[in-house]
DNA sequence: CCGAGTAAGTTGGGATTTCCAACTCGTCTG
DNA sequence: CAGACGAGTTGGAAATCCCAACTTACTCGG
């Protein structure tokens, strides 16, 4: 019996533990976008210089990005994504999709245009079949 | 030529304006999974009562929550999402997906298992076409 | 050689948020 | 009447955040 204080254990927290500190997400959607340098994500992101030190370091330290020395004396390093890193790829993508939909509302053009020729709207499918994930289609196996 | 100290204007930024403070998305997640009560949503997520009598005015405010007077005298409510809200489903999934392969590593099970009998992995699709939506399939319309 | 510029941070200090425990208020329950 | 419940409030300490200025180590133009 856990005790009643204790909250629910859940990989959406333990995430959120990972890249839910302010400015982190927007670091990997910087990574994401090309931006490789120090100046360049402080810059497009808006984020404090010393916060985005932390978050930097913080995010290594994690596995979700990696830093190249480019120069030695002086030491200059360019970030990049992990494997990890660029799993966060549709998060990104899924926070965008709704940002356009339900805060930018209608003042903003959509801004990804299928090769179908559509506006690009996301809809999640199982990677294994292929299959539209609808919530039906899914079954919790552990608690 | 924007003024170099511009931030870059995103919806990712603007979504995480509405969300990406601590304890939202997990309030969120609750929601998803259920919850309708302070109490039951202050004890699963673990968040400070204050901060989350915040969070749910915020959320109210913005659009994603809504809450219901079940009882008047004394005044009780239970919260709700709205449609906004629920369209948070494939952040969330996406947040808890990664959350599983990355974060939880190999302690844990994967926790949905679809229809066709796999162990769900999310793929992104386009929502007219159905075909699978990689990065070479997408055209940016906007800057 | 001198001054300016670039790059990646550090630093100090104040402003803002968060956290926690305890308290309220009105109403049901035994 | 003595709790207990549900949904918050409150006060004050602790942790974070933000900003502007500074540092270090080069490179480039004149």
């Amino acid at each position: 019996m856990t005790p009643v204080t204790a909250p629910r254990e859940c990989s959406v927290a333990a995430a959120l533990d990972v890249i839910g500190e302010k400015w982190s997400l927007l670091v990997v959607r910087e990574l994401i976008l090309g931006s490789t340098k120090f100046n360049e994500i402080a810059a497009n992101t808006g984020a404090p210089r010393d916060i985005l030190t932390n978050r930097l370091r913080r995010l290594e330290e994690l596995g979700v990005i990696e830093r190249e020395e480019y120069s030695s004396r002086p030491p200059r390093y360019s970030y990049g994504l992990t494997k990890a890193g660029r799993d966060l790829r549709p998060v990104v993508m899924a926070l965008k999709h709704w940002g356009d939909t339900h805060v930018m509302g209608r003042t903003m053009q959509p801004v990804y245009e299928h090769s179908c020729g559509a506006v690009f709207a996301p809809a999640t499918h199982c990677a294994a079949c292929g299959e539209k994930a609808g919530g039906a289609t899914l079954t919790r196996v552990t608690s």
